[in-house]
DNA sequence: CATCTGATGACACTTGGTGTCATGACCACG
DNA sequence: CGTGGTCATGACACCAAGTGTCATCAGATG
């Protein structure tokens, strides 16, 4: 079966991840991950559309993961509570990875490149989940900003998980954030 | 004054938009916008950090004016309220801006690069706006959930102008986009 | 007139990213 | 047993983004 050494992507992955928080993202070479993982930089590039690509691996099956909850979700639940229940699993599987977590989470806030990509794979999931809505029936408009809503609240409660030391309950703290924007969208206060 | 022709900055700028226009982003290289402008690669260099920044010259003074008018909101308004007054502001001078306006974002639309470099720009405009928010005393968690949801707000009105013929008033969208909003979040429909 | 200043050019260099062909182990099939 | 095909990888050349460094030179300054 194995012509050559199994697990070429897992292991790039691993060399870089070790590099990356060894020295920072930007004074490693993708040069330097292929040959820690013992393959060159074109095979790299086989397997991670760019420098960054490597951090976000997890990020397709997280996605669909999120959107599987939001698509089974009982009938009757209130779009922006099915998209928060799902983010609350999705979430909580990504706190249960504990210091790991925290420590990617340190190396996107230091690098606005990687800051970047992290954006556009939190629009990406907004887009799905925002599909995952349509598909139950929600009108496109309010799929949208229901979708837009949910992220953000995930990216806030998140941040705050990984700002805090020890082990915190990550469910809570999203419904807990939940309820803080709703708050503040009132006109009177 | 003029030791070589003035306005170096202003003819990248325009070189660009030409060039991006006619072939698209990815094809165009940053040597040809310099030569363009009648300069050189490292002058283009000199004046903006990279290829892409050279479409968000405007984003900084954009910025400055949405924060001024959330800074100088009269006391007693609620803070989405000053917010969305303050984009509703911005916004109607981007769209002022007709048809150029629409065929920049369609440019950025259509490049993955480019949304990256918008979202970052997005989400610098809400901390510039979150950071308003707490001069006037808005607690930080406050603050931030709602320059989040003004910021989306924002962003979905213009994607509608956007995608639109004719002109359209963009004050008018927006609030009733944030009133969809609103409704969204309800938990019982 | 001498000097300083600041925008620009020239040039070499690093690195991310891609196109293309060669290699060599394993597999299927006669 | 051999022969040809498949496919992950390596080798190599190449382009374009971005940077460091020094030279240049028009005009301001005194």
């Amino acid at each position: 079966m194995a012509r050559w050494e199994a697990g070429a992507e897992g292991r790039l992955v691993q060399a870089a991840y070790e590099l990356y928080f060894e020295r920072g993202f930007d004074d490693v070479t993708v040069a330097e991950i292929a040959a820690r993982a013992g393959l060159t930089k074109r095979t790299f590039f086989r397997y991670f559309a760019d420098k960054r690509e490597v951090l976000f691996s997890g990020a397709a099956a997280f996605q669909e993961d999120v959107v599987a909850v939001v698509t089974n979700a009982p009938d009757g639940v209130a779009p922006i509570d099915a998209v928060v229940a799902a983010l609350a699993a999705g979430g909580t599987g990504l706190t249960e990875l504990g210091e790991g977590a925290r420590r990617r989470q340190h190396l996107i806030d230091t690098s606005t490149e990687l800051q970047e990509r992290e954006m556009i794979k939190m629009a990406a999931l907004t887009t799905a989940i925002s599909e995952g809505l349509e598909r139950r029936g929600i009108p496109e408009a309010t799929a949208s900003l229901t979708a837009q809503a949910g992220v953000a609240v995930f990216k806030t409660a998140f941040e705050r998980w990984a700002h805090r030391q020890g082990s915190v309950e990550f469910a809570p703290l999203l419904l807990e954030t939940l309820n803080e924007l709703r708050t503040a969208l009132r006109s009177d206060d």
